[in-house]
DNA sequence: AATGAATGAGTATTCATTCAT
DNA sequence: TATGAATGAATACTCATTCAT
């Protein structure tokens, strides 16, 4: 069987959503036409129907890539020993290199999201794996800032909602600013607020002055 | 007395924008026909384009009125007194109440941008409104948290600068989530986030007792 | 009755002619807008409609003015005594003058053509008058050209249905081809073809030879 | 063996330019509608702008095919000889086919004509083709005059710009004027423009002979 | 499986014409 | 009469999708 020449369908696939991807780039995604595409990953209209059912399809395909490739970014951190502290800077530095993965692809993204959820089909789908993926991490922020508080690593007097609600949101908000202004949503403006969160949510407040005074209520 | 039938100008563009976003909400933004916007607004397809130039141009208008109306929320808020601390407070509840505003808009909202972005006339457009308007407001949060830090009402260790950035990530965080997990991204976990970065970040720690024992957990 | 002010009707309806044409001048005939005609003849477009009755009717009005415009100056020539061929050579000069006059409207004129002739009422109108002009022209120049026979002012082995017929067919063909080569069209050259009719096809051939016979006719 | 259902590029590219010029027959040029094109070519309208970019790309192929056929005509007559009285009559009968072929397409031709030059790419196009058709057609004329001159079957003291042109001039006027009234410009009145302008302008002067007889009937 | 020619539904936009003021 | 806002018919063109080869 030769290699170069009958690729298999998954490299077939990773190629079509590839040029896809670049397509939309170019032109925008609600001006992207499936004849280029085709082009592009050099294959015949009919075969992007052999993977995708339609322009949307292919559209939703490529933003759930997306964030399945920052999931993986996030996942392959390894669980660094069992220090809550080391995990939760780990996992943040983590989220900066999944706005430095995304930023790039946030303008496709957003616009390749307003095309698919034009179709209420595709609407639901999209909307239903977002608020998936979301709650999934929420969860997973609750349950390490938990493991932190009970274990003494962090304070115990910030609610643990909030502080994995405040991680997504500012993930959440440098992303979606780095779509219009990528210079001021950068990942290292992110590790700073990120480095304060940590700082003054979770790490336990030594104040050791010699003599503090109460400043005020 | 203008009544129904010799309606302003304004009025009537009023209309149109809001019948733009109706349709919109009901067939999503791709799908939406000018047609039916006309006859929705209780004009003829002739007088849409006396006020909008194109579809992107109205659905552009309609996502910018978004903002602007959110802006007028903020500015809303009376500068009471000269308090840094009351002036942050209300200014973070006028935040959230833009959530609560703008949240249900917010499906429409994306997906709007997706089409307009998709003209390149209009992606310039958009994303310059875009980054124009969070720079102004980043600069206003910027101030606000120097002059309360200046005044001492605010702690000075911490980077005004964060706190802005964190502020606005946390909106447009909130935002961007609410578009697809509204019970999530609710104003009132909003509020929560900025509170607990109102009494971390800014509030001058008063816990600096003689003796500074374990606050908790 | 003030003067300026309230022009009266033929003033206000020639400046309408006039702005159609020099609208069509710019835009091309087909894309021509009665708002463009309206402005430029600083009337509404309400008042054009009193004057004309539709776009073509305001087209068709702007060709045959210039066919009037063509007549008048073949009429103005004042037919200088009675000597056929001074009546001839004169007829021919305005002819020529007509060529000048018309060459620049050419390509509206054609064009309006077309668009008028694509209305069926219209272009029996256009179409008859067009025929009974040339008709009419013919008629004249054959009776010209007879009375010349028969004068002896021109020679008579020449027909004279021919002459008139080449007399016509060479403006025509002159006019035609302005449209797109004005510099080959030159009325010069209309001029030297003109000459050459009148030497070779009218004046009585002298041919001075030491006996020259009747050839014929 | 192309039949019906498989049928080639170019007998489809002929069946579209056929139905185009039916279409216009019927409806007059600037009422044409693609749809009516394309169901009479019995093709989709999608076909269609596989041969022709817009309407003006296909109207203004269907005025150059005119003359291109028009040329064929004059190209086909073989070069009898090398006599240049029998080479020109053949020339001028060729014309006169011409006019045949062309007279029934004229309405059309100048409708199509006005609406192609009504879009400023377009009407470059036209223009610059029917000044280069012309000018070679001229060349051409011009070459054969002079060829009979030289050769001693021309008479000399007639320019031959004059010939060429006036030949021209009378192609195109009679063209002209058969769009309005066929009958006064058929081809036998042509035949007769040019046989007087052969004999009087061309055909040596054999009464300047020492004596001089009657050259004709 | 792959191809790409053919299809034809779908719609933004224009602009002649009208008519209330 | 004059105006110009409002109307809405009319249509070129695109491009996702299909399917014969």
């Amino acid at each position: 069987m030769p290699r170069r020449d009958h690729t298999g369908d998954q490299e077939k696939r990773a190629r079509i959503l590839e040029a896809a991807f670049r397509v939309c780039e170019r032109r925008g995604v609600s001006s992207a036409r499936m004849e280029e595409v085709a082009s592009l990953a050099q294959v015949s209209k009919g075969t992007l129907y052999r993977f995708f059912k339609s322009k949307e399809d292919l559209f939703l395909a490529t933003i759930i890539q997306s964030y399945e490739e920052g999931l993986q970014l996030m996942d392959a951190e390894p669980a660094a020993g069992d220090d809550p502290m080391r995990l939760m800077r780990d996992l943040l530095e983590a989220l900066a290199k999944v706005l430095s993965l995304v930023a790039p692809r946030t303008r496709v993204h957003y616009q390749a999201w307003g095309v698919v959820a034009g179709v209420p089909e595709f609407q639901q789908r999209l909307y239903g794996f977002l608020e998936a993926f979301h709650r999934d991490r929420h969860r997973q922020f609750v349950q390490l800032v938990h493991h932190g508080q009970v274990t003494g690593a962090f304070r115990s007097d910030v609610s643990a909602e909030v502080v994995a609600h405040s991680i997504q949101a500012l993930l959440g908000g440098f992303i979606y600013r780095s779509s219009f202004d990528p210079e001021a949503a950068s990942p290292d403006a992110l590790r700073a607020c990120f480095d304060t969160l940590v700082d003054e949510l979770l790490a336990p407040r030594t104040d050791a002055r010699p003599l503090g005074e109460g400043e005020d209520g």
